[in-house]
DNA sequence: TTGTAGGCGTTATCAG
DNA sequence: CTGATAACGCCTACAA
């Protein structure tokens, strides 16, 4: 049998109000009597029972957090770890919600299994619906979105602007003089308005073209083991290889570079290639990218949902993390005419 | 105010033993009863609260996952999906207490943060020490090992045998003919005692070698972005560059292979490299390495606990999973002398 | 099949 | 500074 404040009280000859004050409230407690009644506390083997001080709170100490995808995703799992690293520390607990389809997200905002039983609900990356919103906040609960859309569909929320950063890769692919230039889609077998930032990045390939009188080519590779071979076959039977190439994301970007070369094209003497994320991975091999910081945008916003439950008021409510355009090895100005 | 299961069974006219009921024990309540107390839940918006569930239940539905390392690495990650996939369905939450360091792993042991506060306790990837292992299980809380030593410190625990796995690999080069094999292994800043797999693989290239008439070479590169170019700095100082190298880990093999074709070695015409993990990289550069599946581990981790949990009897106290041997495209048989 | 009542371990209030 | 006591919301014997 565990021992449990009652034990404490007793065998330390004071009420359990006092021994509960002595974890809680130390300062309020003498100085003899506190070093008594943690004494006996550590011989007996005790803590405080989160389960009774949670229960007794109201609070649940609990976030959902839901992912529309794998979890072990270079975004999602570092977004996980800056949430946990201010959460954690704090007593909160993440509790993670799998959502891989639409159904899974009508469902989960139908039964709300959250009602009650957390604190807060974040959503990254994906878009949401106004009425499941509503709903959801109706009952109280806080919905913050990270890189989600609409942003008023949220209590809270942050992100990167994706279609502007995308616009930024692609203006510095025109500025070294490319013209032909495709790029790389990622599509997810699961429902694509899951999938925010993707739709977010072509969009913002596109209307960089647009605004520069080039004419914009858009490939789709599946998400799975053979995407690069996709990619691969796509570019090889285009009629005119293009001078460039924009990935979505440096998962893409990297391999391809890889067989690019093996197919006997130089990255970047006879063709660039960009990326977007700024991982492990691109830094290594010299990746022209966009450097995004999941990490610091989940601590980010755990801090202000936990100001925010303590009833602050919080200042920003809706914000938008610079990214950073990393000029790296795999771009270069495109070869003339004339050199072909 | 969130509304209780009183409001509830008042507005339905039954006792609130039977709205407990309704949730709890479906089937000992009749369907006329239990239609109208859902209903009444549903008009009411509400839901059982967990804390108090919990609470009452005695049970803490909480895991303790110690985090030697970054949570997003690679193994970790997964880890924690594969346990997360069989955890939350089943209503518990994992909650992720970071070890940095040997001072972090003794705070953890002495103070017990989770006496009381969570029904089992997860350790990934390092040594444990036999009093610290024998002081928490005297509280009653399991601990489970997910490729951690030694085995009788834990309840439980599952594992993949990272000394034979590299040996396999190693045996493969010698069998391509390979005499002269550079090991690379990476150091951790952090204690390298909480790096358990890492020295297990060293181990094993160096048996392996030994039992071949072979001189070992292992060389170290430290856990920074530079850890690539550290390599590649010690492989071309070297007086004999060796026919093939085994990397520790993929993350440092795939990104060595790409810096080795700039420097103009083919591989694996001129050099075999081997990694170690067969991620989504290693795949699609076709690197031969060790595939293990660590999302696997933890769901059967994960499996094993609940049912500890539930007072089962569990058969396989210490599983040990196999791996595989990729054989791709980056190992080759050597150069005979002759050619060079 | 349903209701009654006790108890889970803590915290907060209020009195001393 | 300390003690007594009433919640907190649910679950489960046990009784009806």
């Amino acid at each position: 049998m565990q021992t449990n404040i009652n034990d404490v009280a007793q065998q330390a000859n004071v009420s359990i109000a006092t021994v509960s004050r002595t974890f809680r409230h130390p300062e309020l407690v003498a100085k003899k009597t506190r070093d008594k009644v943690l004494a006996v506390a550590e011989e007996l083997n005790f803590s405080i029972s989160r389960s009774a001080t949670i229960f007794q709170t109201g609070q649940s100490f609990r976030i959902a957090l839901l992912l529309n995808d794998q979890f072990a995703s270079w975004f999602n799992s570092r977004i996980f770890e800056g949430l946990d690293s201010v959460f954690h520390p704090a007593g909160y607990d993440l509790s993670v919600y799998p959502i891989a389809s639409q159904n899974d997200r009508r469902s989960f905002f139908s039964t709300l299994p959250v009602r009650r039983n957390a604190d807060a609900v974040i959503v990254p990356s994906f878009n949401i619906d106004l009425g499941e919103a509503e709903r959801l906040r109706s009952t109280g609960i806080p919905l913050i979105g990270i890189n989600a859309l609409p942003a008023d569909a949220f209590t809270l929320s942050i992100a990167i602007d994706d279609k502007q950063a995308m616009r930024l890769v692609v203006r510095h692919l025109i500025s070294l003089g490319h013209r032909r230039i495709t790029f790389f889609r990622v599509k997810h077998d699961s429902d694509s308005s899951l999938k925010f930032s993707a739709s977010q990045r072509a969009q913002g390939f596109l209307d960089e073209c647009r605004d520069n009188g080039i004419a914009p080519l858009v490939l789709d590779v599946v998400e799975d083991d053979s995407r690069v071979d996709q990619a691969l076959t796509q570019l090889l039977t285009l009629p005119d290889m293009p001078t460039a190439i924009c990935c979505q994301q440096d998962s893409l970007a990297v391999p391809l570079i890889f067989k690019l070369q093996q197919y006997g094209y130089e990255v970047p003497r006879d063709i660039s290639v960009t990326g977007f994320d700024d991982t492990y991975y691109a830094r290594q091999i010299g990746l022209t990218t966009v450097r995004q910081q999941p990490r610091t945008m989940g601590a980010i916003a755990a801090k202000r949902i936990i100001s925010l439950l303590e009833g602050n008021d919080v200042e920003t409510k809706h914000e938008v993390l610079p990214v950073q355009l990393m000029f790296r090895t795999t771009t270069a100005p495109a070869r003339r005419l004339a050199d072909d």
